[in-house]
DNA sequence: TTACAATTAATAGTTACTAATAATAGGTAC
DNA sequence: GTACCTATTATTAGTAACTATTAATTGTAA
């Protein structure tokens, strides 16, 4: 399954595509499956900041690949799939809906997976042992249909001692279908930072 | 020769409790350890049967990555159960949590289990074909423990044309725990299908 | 035609190995 | 003492999958 004449930028979607589905492809047999040469995809990961083979290996294999560095949340805990964050600042999850989320007659999904999307994530980003959701105010912009994904986007907008406030906003298909603010506190800090930010994510 | 065989017995005995804990360490660093020469660990290596660092890698990355990213809510978790209902006006209904819905580390149950037994009840008052979600307001009041039964009482503050203002307060040992006021929107009436009780939710 | 981006090639150096062979230190056996 | 044996260490050649750098080639648009 070769695949071919695809611009530069689309070839590099593609490659960051392949590598968040399987980090085990090499420079080689990505160069194979897009036919362009190895120094190409060297060149097309290094300008987009992807680590080589082994270091994402390393990654996955240690978790550090952005799920390990939740504190709050184990990696089952989440609802959705982690795809980037920075502690104490931003992330972002995206959930593929199914109709098992869905209102049978409808196919609507249900707002609490969508509330669970942005409330997890927005836990997520939180840089403390244990964190939890104080008030929330939502807003249900557009009804999702089973087979959508959705990308949720949080960023902490404010924080006042153990107080965050965390906005997250909902996209299916680049329109918002959900925003939510929410006050999040933390019980207990976790201040040990080890700075290294990103390569983690890409 | 004996006290060598020893030594060497012990030392591949260790090398076999280090790898364990620590996949990632290579002969190098195992045999800077150990204070023996890179050789000599390889020829343990071999003689126990245990692959080079990059091979163990990818045995705990492909390990690890194989856990189901996308959890979602399972049904029976969210629903919970309902109880009493006066269609357009207000309901009842209860909820177990148990510790799969709950933070592995504190035992708290996650705020979306709580959100989800408040808007199912909710959507499932409103006398409509399809009613949806479009605004909320939630506050959580104390954390809930996995174990304790949740009781969501609801009710229909409010009606202008199609939009639905839900009130519902969640106790718990008669202590509120949350409160949230929900703005929900029919998009198709049903006071004439049969059946009008709502699938939506429950 | 020139200019520039995109692509490919070529070269040297790295890590963490495998595989094979050889050298050395120490003891044992007769 | 010499032959033998084991454990250990060293050496050499070869591998995959890179990084980093420089250079050459191709394509395309002004």
């Amino acid at each position: 399954m070769i695949i071919q004449n695809l611009s530069k930028m689309e070839r590099q979607k593609k490659i960051k595509e392949y590598l968040l589905k399987d980090p085990f492809l090499s420079d080689k047999k990505l160069a194979e499956l897009f036919n362009f040469s190895v120094q190409t995809i060297r060149l097309d990961r290094l300008e987009m900041g992807i680590p080589e083979m082994r270091k994402r290996i390393i990654q996955v294999a240690k978790n550090t690949s952005s799920i390990d560095k939740v504190k709050s949340l184990k990696k089952e805990e989440i609802i959705g799939e982690l795809i980037d964050i920075e502690l104490g600042k931003n992330g972002i999850a995206i959930l593929k809906t199914t109709k098992s989320m869905a209102f049978n007659r409808t196919g609507i999904i249900r707002s609490h997976y969508i509330f669970s999307l942005a409330d997890s994530l927005a836990i997520s980003i939180i840089d403390a042992e244990v964190a939890l959701t104080g008030i929330a105010r939502l807003s249900y912009k557009k009804p999702v249909y089973a087979g959508q994904t959705l990308v949720a986007k949080a960023r902490v907008a404010r924080k006042r001692s153990n107080k965050f406030l965390v906005s997250v906003h909902v996209k299916s298909n680049q329109k918002e279908v959900f925003t939510g603010k929410l006050i999040i506190f933390s019980v207990k800090d976790s201040s040990k930072k080890e700075g290294g930010i990103n390569e983690n994510s890409y």
